[in-house]
RNA sequence: GGACGCAUAGCUCAGUUGGUUAGAGUACCACGUUGACAUCGUGGGGGUCACUGGUUCGAGUCCAGUUGCGUCCACCA
């Protein structure tokens, strides 16, 4: 909106707006960073949302807080660069794609690996330009000309070069292990993507009999009686006398007919039920460890997809919950089940499957983390990095601590796939090469393996957070030593979630300080924010079905005003915030106050620009010192000290508080004070004081979009393009933010302003009270002994009677005459007398006055009481002492005024 | 089982290093549409600061414990 003269509709239309002004951000490239250009640097990667839908709340919030710095560095003058992109979310995408096989009656070895990957590419495709399209949407300063996506062409090349890096390292190697295996996915699973719910089922108890004696048996408990199959011991504690005589005789365990041997070992604890545990070495963590402490024979009794195996006996081919069925029946059948007790016990889910995870013994590739765990652990004990809040870092340090290694690879397709080969036709799991690609692969093979080799390429692919772990430098052209990577490498800032702490911001820690030329860490900072709660207080999850959708929120209220409902219930660096929302009506309380914000925004700004004649701020200049009247400096020293705050909360992540303090500037004292404080000048003859109003309008109105856009992009570009007339030329997001000018920042003229407003209050107030109609014209008398008090008066005298609807206004030092009926209010020592003419409720105003007087004896009372505490004069800081006396004194005169006007209400 | 966060007005939350008898938004009540804005203005009512104890001249604020809510981690069959 450029025309000539520049004039605004009534109410702010956000949907209008908001779309102009992403595309011409864009479409100008203004966020669009430069390696060459000057300034301190400033970078960030966003944490990639992952392609498996659409982005929820948390996205927007997370993103919202950000891009708040991200805009404050630019307009700071600092080389920004904020690299955006998508995640190819392995096993998520994958988990998507199943489930509509899974509608159409097909699998994914129906289809096969090659006509799988191109579903999977589509649905990335749609999947992509969705959400890019929702960053875009929320007015995020990304700079979209460096887009990536963990599986692009670059990130695979370094995906490939850190493995084969890592490999050369010795840091991985192949091995069997007891992984957590998803039978939805048939896929291993990291320990941070099971989830463990609390599930009632029950503990069986079985009698496993000895195989000396059929008669005599032990109790065994389990809440897994499908593993059975596979118990290759019994185990008891070393010093359990019921036991010790059993150790190292055998049980015949039942259906499968085996003998095993009852061993000891400290594991068990002789309390817990009949202190004797039975022992599944390949399928559970515990019975894994004892079973490698004792040498038992590990016998995996499943399939990949959760049924029983050939080990099983007779109960090959069932699905491991029939099998479970099927065992207790027959311990029941076989008079081998002791009881069933109802119990209560965390089951892991797997997060993507959503199915019970089974512990799984099977050939993994494995990353050994040990060596970078204890360099960042170390590292992190000099705060590098520095966590926001750092509470954090006990989190961050307490995972870096227990990690064990980290398994890789994962059976699915959709991933980048682990570069390493197979000798062709050699049984050996341990025959292979590891290699950037098959020539290479040949090369090596060829020096290991002899010249006639044949190779086959491994088909699991890798853990998604392998290559999300590289994202910070990966996203800048790692390996390649390009400008990017050298200016825009470690980055400044890493601003996520405090869910992926161990995900992600350990992963990245760890592998850029491992490969990394300098073995720096990625970011020197990282911003933790909390997390959007539903209107219960609950964490929005997809199972709970409780999220909030913020299209919706932005579909009725706009984009500036989600983002800043969301930022200003933020409390200090990273505090949940909690969304107010009516699930039948769709509103919420919380961003629909914002959207009245910048509806307010909008009319003040509307208003300021009816009133500049079509000039533009540059156009009327600073205004002249000499010319200023009192509101003036007020206001601008009011502008000045919030840039001043404003500045510091934003430098210490306190986006929340900075947003509360713009909000009040804006509304409570620009607005409600300044705007209509200034109203009679600009309609007044005086040529001078007329342009002075203009021009601080104007000034005060361009600085505060300035200092607001960070928060709400939008509507500041709006209206600031429209008051400055640029004509597109230019953006405000890339001029200077405003810097707190001290001089003009005035204490003592701000308290005394305060006293000022005060005196309007309690004359709106008195007219209340008195039902005197809010446009009526009356007499007040100020009355004060204080000399400061009434030089303040008269100062403020145009503006008491202007605000106050005064028409005859005396200020004095004593009370000529007494007027007969009036209403009456204290000001400090200063006497607020509105006499009032004919009919009036003296019951009333005697109530009136009883109430105020009542509250000021109370606070006198307790003033004395601490005065005449000696303790308190003795210990109490001096200034502390002279400032209660002052305020008794003053409290002292406030009830004397209120008594002798008691008195003479009769 | 361990850790962290939270508890202040009906609701959502502020309350800076302890210092005058606790603030805002929203909801509620009354009044008001004179040229920025009814997505508004003016005024008003509304709180035993979860509980118990302690430190202190003084506690919403610091300490200990209790209760409730939220979140994370771990997990004994």
């Amino acid at each position: 909106m450029t025309a000539a003269v520049p004039t605004l509709a009534t109410q702010y239309d956000p949907f209008a707006t908001e779309p102009t002004w992403q595309a011409f951000w864009e479409e100008r490239g203004f966020y669009v960073a430069d390696p060459e250009q000057d300034g301190e640097t400033f970078s960030m990667v966003l944490p990639p949302p992952n392609v498996t839908g659409r982005l929820h709340m948390g996205h927007a919030f997370a993103f919202a807080l950000p891009d708040v710095v991200t805009r404050y560095k630019r307009m700071n003058g600092f080389n920004v660069l904020w690299v955006p992109g998508t995640d190819h979310a392995s096993i998520g995408v994958h988990t998507v794609l199943e489930k509509q096989l899974n509608q159409e009656g097909k699998t994914r070895f129906d289809l096969g690996r090659e006509a799988f990957l191109a579903r999977a590419w589509a649905w990335k495709e749609e999947s992509q330009s969705t959400i890019t399209g929702q960053l875009r949407r929320l007015g995020l300063s990304l700079d979209w000309s460096r887009e990536r996506f963990t599986m692009d062409e670059g990130l695979n090349k370094a995906v490939i070069e850190a493995f084969v890096r890592l490999y050369d390292a010795g840091l991985i190697y192949r091995a069997e292990y007891l992984v957590n295996w998803c039978p939805a996915s048939q896929s291993a699973v990291s320990d941070i993507e099971v989830e463990n719910k609390e599930v009632q089922s029950h503990l069986w108890h079985f009698r496993y009999p000895l195989a000396e004696e059929p008669d005599t048996y032990l109790v065994v408990a389990t809440t897994r009686p499908e593993t059975m199959l596979g118990d290759t011991a019994v185990a008891v504690h070393p010093e359990d006398d019921r036991y010790k005589p059993l150790i190292g005789k055998s049980i015949k365990l039942p259906i499968q007919d085996r003998l095993i041997p009852i061993v000891a070992d400290e594991y068990v604890d002789p309390e817990f039920g009949s202190g004797c545990v039975k022992i599944t070495p390949a399928h559970d963590p515990n019975d894994f460890e004892i079973g490698k402490r004792h040498n038992l024979p590990f016998i995996n009794v499943m399939n990949k997809d959760g049924s029983i195996n050939e080990n099983g006996g007779p109960m090959q081919g069932l699905d491991r919950f029939d099998a479970r069925k099927e065992i207790v029946k027959w311990f029941e059948e076989h008079e081998l089940l002791e009881r069933i007790e109802d119990y209560t016990h965390s089951v892991p889910y797997s997060d993507r499957g959503g199915v019970p995870i089974e512990p799984y013994l099977s050939i993994q590739w494995f990353c050994d983390v040990s060596g970078m765990a204890s360099h960042c652990l170390e590292e992190s004990h000099q705060q590098n990095p520095k966590f926001a809040p750092d509470r954090w870092t006990k989190v961050y340090e307490g995972w870096l601590e227990k990690l064990r290694p980290w398994c890789v690879s994962r059976q699915l397709w959709w991933g980048h796939q682990i570069p390493a080969w197979y000798v062709a036709g050699n049984g050996d799991p341990q025959a292979y090469v590891v290699a950037r690609d098959e020539d290479e692969a040949y090369e090596r093979a060829r020096e290991k393996y002899g010249a006639g080799v044949q190779l086959e390429r491994e088909s699991d692919v890798l853990d998604t957070w392998f290559s999300s772990g590289l994202w910070p430098f990966s996203t800048l052209g790692w390996p390649e030593k390009t400008p990017d990577l050298e200016r825009y490498y470690p980055n400044s800032l890493m601003s996520t979630g405090f869910d992926i702490i161990f995900f992600w911001v350990a992963r990245m820690t760890m592998m850029g300080t491992q490969l990394t030329s300098d073995c720096a860490m990625p970011f020197a900072d990282v911003y933790i924010n909390g997390l959007v709660r539903d209107e219960n207080g609950a964490k929005m999850s997809k199972s709970k079905g409780n999220g909030i959708d913020p299209l919706e929120l932005m579909d009725r209220y706009g984009t500036d005003a989600l983002r800043f409902a969301l930022i200003k219930e933020v409390v200090g660096a990273g505090q949940d915030v909690r969304l107010a929302y009516d699930r039948k009506t769709g509103e919420s309380s919380t961003v629909e106050a914002s959207r009245n914000f910048a509806n307010k925004i909008w009319n003040a700004s509307r208003f300021v620009m009816l009133n500049l004649e079509g000039k533009t701020p540059a156009q009327l200049g600073e205004p002249a010192v000499e010319h200023l009247e009192w509101c003036d400096r007020w206001i601008l020293s009011r502008f000045h000290s919030t840039t001043q705050q404003v500045t510091e909360q934003i430098e210490r992540f306190g986006m929340g508080e900075a947003a509360r303090s713009l909000y009040s500037f804006i509304w409570d004292e620009f607005c409600d004070w300044y705007i209509e404080l200034v109203k009679p000048r600009l309609r007044s003859e005086d040529e001078t004081a007329k342009i002075t109003a203009r021009q601080v309008l104007a000034t005060v109105l361009e600085g505060t979009l300035r200092l607001l856009h960070p928060w709400m992009p939008h509507i500041t570009e709006e209206i600031w393009q429209t008051l400055t007339q640029c004509e597109r030329q230019t953006s405000i997001s890339v001029q200077r933010y405003p810097a707190a000018e001290e001089r003009l920042i005035d204490a003592t003229s701000e308290a005394d302003f305060a006293i000022a407003l005060d005196i309007i209050r309690t004359l709106r107030n008195l007219r209340a009270e008195a039902n005197l109609p809010p446009g009526k014209p009356i007499t007040a008398i100020l009355q004060s002994q204080n000399e400061t008090e009434r030089s303040v008066l008269a100062r403020a005298r145009e503006y008491i009677c202007d605000l106050g609807r005064v028409e005859s206004l005396t200020v004095t030092e004593a009370l000529a005459e007494e007027p007969k009926q009036v209403a009456a209010g204290v000001v400090g020592t200063i006497q607020v007398l509105v006499p009032l003419a004919g009919l009036v409720d003296i019951e009333a105003l005697r109530a009136k006055l009883e109430k105020d007087l009542g509250k000021i004896e109370g606070e006198i009372t307790g003033i004395r009481k601490r005065l005449d505490n000696p303790g308190f004069i003795k210990k109490a800081p001096a200034d502390v002492v002279a400032g209660n006396h002052k305020h008794l004194a003053e409290l002292e005169k406030q009830a004397e005024i209120l008594r002798d006007r008691l008195n003479k209400l009769s």
